[in-house]
DNA sequence: AACGTAATCGGACTCTTGGTCCGCTTGAGC
DNA sequence: GCTCAAGCGGACCAAGAGTCCGATTACGTT
């Protein structure tokens, strides 16, 4: 993130400052408790330097949203089998559901709160671009006959964080996560076009 | 919509005036373009009317949602087969996902808007619901083996405005219907539970 | 160590919007 | 006509996103 040559201390320190805040108020309320003015003061940073960091709300939960799936989309490019490249389709996809189900399940407030803001741009996201163009790649290897584009919207459309609230009992957390892979195989071991 | 004995003639042709205005600024320019200001300028009437019949921008957007979609409800409850009751199963849901699809599709700038201001009670707006039971209902006849009530859930997730505007070529606008239909019959098609 | 400067800071300010309030108006039953 | 509750409307409020610019300060240079 040094845009030119290097960052001053002082902004990496408010850059750091800030996300801790978010987070924070995150988990205390809901995602609409989140305001910037909120943020800026807990961080202890005037409100323009929120804004010179991230642009816009959006971007400051974008920001903290690719933090928390850095490891997921390293793991895809060169990290082991099966997350990462050599394994067969069918296990990596499951893998890859597996690792966005992780960072969904605990982290449905900040999904939630992300997807509000970006509003009329979730598809232009570069998160959401990154998990769709994978989905699409694998689903497409393991049978090229579906539509795979539309396939992996549909399945990354059940990534939202209200609904993963909804449907996440107190004593199974990783209910949902077993439900997409399940919903996936049933998708990948169906009929083909008539 | 009557709620002691009769409207008031001019409270019925404010309401009207205001559900006009609403679609029609919708249909100008984008959702976020609706404001209650504006919406109430258009229609000739006061804020305050607009609040009083609706109760905030949530009621006004899915009020008109509700009345693009009464004729699909009615047609599920005592229409004719293949919506209404004595169909398949099978049938019964291709149908009702061609019927939400033509709503959708038509509507895709008021979803976007309603799916914003509904924000954190999606899942408790009663037109979810109804949907909803109604798919959760024909899946678990269909396969009980299944998880019905999360894939109901997975199938009108992807009922997204921004996600069909995103997917329409101008020269087909069935597409995503029938992506979702095909969908739909793979899941009730697939492998059973292991 | 002192300096120059460009990056950074911060909070006052603007603008928009959802929602509330209350005195005034009016439709409709008698 | 008369009454009066239902309905009206727009001033008002609070909150929040994003902008601006004078003051501040980190840091490479000398």
């Amino acid at each position: 993130m040094a845009q030119h040559r290097t960052e001053r201390a002082d902004a990496a320190r408010n850059r750091r400052a800030v996300l801790r805040a978010t987070e924070q108020l995150l988990h205390e309320g809901g995602g609409e408790h989140v305001s910037i003015d909120r943020v800026a003061a807990l961080a202890g940073v005037g409100k323009g330097t929120v804004f010179r960091r991230f642009g816009s709300r959006a971007g400051l939960l974008q920001a903290l949203l690719e933090e928390r799936s850095r490891d997921l989309r390293d793991g895809i490019a060169d990290g082991p089998p099966p997350l990462g490249p050599g394994a067969p389709v069918r296990d990596r996809l499951l893998a890859f559901l597996d690792g966005l189900g992780a960072i969904a399940e605990g982290n449905a407030v900040l999904l939630s709160a992300h997807e509000q803001a970006c509003a009329e741009d979730k598809y232009g996201d570069p998160s959401y671009r990154s998990w769709h163009g994978h989905l699409r790649g694998l689903l497409g290897e393991a049978r090229p006959d579906l539509d795979a584009d539309f396939l992996a919207h549909a399945l990354l459309a059940v990534f939202d964080g209200d609904l993963i609230r909804h449907m996440t009992p107190p004593g199974d957390p990783r209910r949902f996560t077993r439900s997409v892979q399940h919903m996936a195989t049933a998708l990948l071991d169906g009929p083909g076009q008539p």
